[in-house]
DNA sequence: AATGAATGAGAATTCATTCAT
DNA sequence: TATGAATGAATTCTCATTCAT
């Protein structure tokens, strides 16, 4: 019975944390995190002021939150470990298009906290360590693997991964800048970057070297 | 012997401009824009808080000052116009390598002004257009050239820029997140990137699509 | 339910509001509106800084909420419609000394506002508009009636009626100015006014014209 | 020749003291008091703000100058004295009429030192003592003269008096609010007055009492 | 658990005054 | 004497956080 009513309990309170998350990822995104107010979150969440600090420490801990459940949505996107069986460049595009189509239509999270990562080491670290650098990682052994399969050319791996990585970072930037091209043809996105590394931009002469 | 006087009058405002600007790249990079305050920024710099108002209008002024400081550097800079005369990979190269030694050993006072930038439309429009948006639109009548002269693949230009900038931008944001690999090796990014560019990942199968 | 808690509160928020404006009163009025500080104000009215700008949108509101229960009061006060009835003299001495009577008390209250509204423009117009301008028009019809029915002789009516405001006006501010003739015999001033008025500084011969 | 050199150097003082004091009554009338700074006075007087302290100790002290001025330029005005020999109508038509004029084409200059006057006690004393008690008094004497020589009924002269000035007072103020009728009719204020304290408003029934 | 009024520390900004030139 | 840059005390206002209901 008890537990039963824990896990009633749980879902509520889990409920009332997504909905606040929510809130405070739509108003972060729009006002960014300093301009943005506990007021306005509230309102935004349909609740009051205190009620926030019933689920959360404090504002920042609300970042966390938001990084928290970036965290878990990426660990359920696809994975590099799923791209052993098929051959590299055809897994390449998939993971690029699968990345992309999650990160694009969710770019206002990232302009919700890409900022404030930026600016405080804390949280520059929590999303580093729990974010980028597993990532990071997961791809190196995956690329070390095509390398020794013979399906990629023995290339510095570590700055090439991260060099993939910023390329989409980037161009995510781009999109929070407002570039235009970027805004409407972010779908072409994976089929482009594909083309340049894997068939790089110079003329045959080129691939002598 | 007035506007000697005046000359004198106008290196003596510079000068202290720049001081003050300093001390704010500083300490906005060290501690965000928000978390900065004017006390900060003005003991940084050896100036009283007031003493900043007499050179800024506010707060935000002061960001608005680096970013014009960064104007300047990136048009001193070299250009892609210079590129016209020798060939296209070691041009990039040499492009490469140059941007990066502007931008790297200065990368603190992107971290001052970036995460500032994403958050206010203001800054990020005046960002785009006076920074960004120009270098592009000079790589895309670079890339377009070369293309005619046959020394580029005939690439989706717009994109392939996009693509090419966001991933200096996204590496320098990999920096900026404390990336021990990119921090430590920085400089060997140019290669690196041209090498992937131009050869791409793939083994020499891949180039026969 | 929902109703009588929204009542309870109404009068909540009203009682806040009256202690803040009794407190901005009687700070404005010994130190006037600028050497008035919000802590000053925020002590003596028994509540913290931040708490005034739940009730107030800011400083100069104050002086607007002041006004505000200025024009309040006025409208409760007894007004020339209720003098139709009996004869003009005896109504005139009626009225000014309840005005006065409603001054004189409280003169505190020009003290802490006239200065201000002479100085902003904004508070000059509602001012006058909204205090004044009611008054002097009120004033001008009943004395239109009175020369109608013959109780008063065919004077400049506009300027009559501003003669006798201005100068209830004009013994305020030298109530204000710390007259100690005025100070220790204000309660006569109705009746004085009213013989000089009625029957002017002349003796028999002057009537004569 | 030393003295020669001196009275030169007085009268340049007294000029450079003027110039300032033209330039503050004009910023205190459109700015008031606080709002005016020492930068625009400054500007507006053609000099730099140090050197309005070297002929004045502070701000406040400014104000006092115009003070002065306004002290000197109501010796130098007409007065009651003058009136012994004229009838009493006559020359109170007179006097009004040279006050008004004498007020009424400087209001800016009451509107800018009124204001502060009314809140600073030290301010206060100095008006009412320097100008405003001497000329109550003067008048008082008058009054008293004419009560003697049968030309004045035998009013309460203390109280008359007050009433005359702050009726004038009064109606500046109200030409300071901006009131239309007497910012267009000014010049018939003294015959009004006059008709109104000579008169009075009611008809002949009401002198009988 | 939810509420939202109250709090007060903290920050940006202003501006009278000083003083070296 | 005139200047005007530098100063820093003082003030308004904001907003994260608390807590009595």
């Amino acid at each position: 019975m008890a537990e039963a009513w824990d896990r009633v309990q749980g879902r509520l309170v889990e409920a009332r944390r997504a909905q606040i998350l929510d809130a405070a990822t739509k108003v972060f995104a729009e006002r960014g995190f300093h301009r943005a107010t506990i007021k306005e979150i509230a309102r935004a969440g349909g609740v009051a002021d205190g009620t926030i600090y019933n689920y959360f420490d404090n504002k920042k801990d609300l970042l966390i939150g938001i990084l928290d459940r970036l965290n878990e949505s990426g660990r359920r996107g696809g994975h590099f470990e799923q791209g052993m069986d098929v051959d590299f460049r055809t897994f390449f595009v998939a993971y690029l298009r699968q990345r992309i189509h999650l990160l694009w239509p969710n770019y206002e999270v990232f302009q919700a906290v890409l900022p404030e990562i930026l600016v405080d080491s804390e949280l520059r670290e929590l999303y580093y360590r729990q974010l980028v650098l597993p990532t990071l990682e997961i791809a190196e052994r995956y690329f070390r693997e095509m390398v020794k399969r013979g399906e990629m050319r023995d290339v510095d791996v570590p700055l090439t991964v991260r060099s993939l990585a910023g390329n989409v970072l980037g161009l995510l930037i781009l999109q929070i800048l407002g570039d235009e091209q970027i805004r409407s043809r972010w779908e072409e996105l994976p089929d482009v970057l594909a083309e340049i590394v894997f068939r790089g931009l110079g003329t045959e002469g080129d691939r002598d070297e």
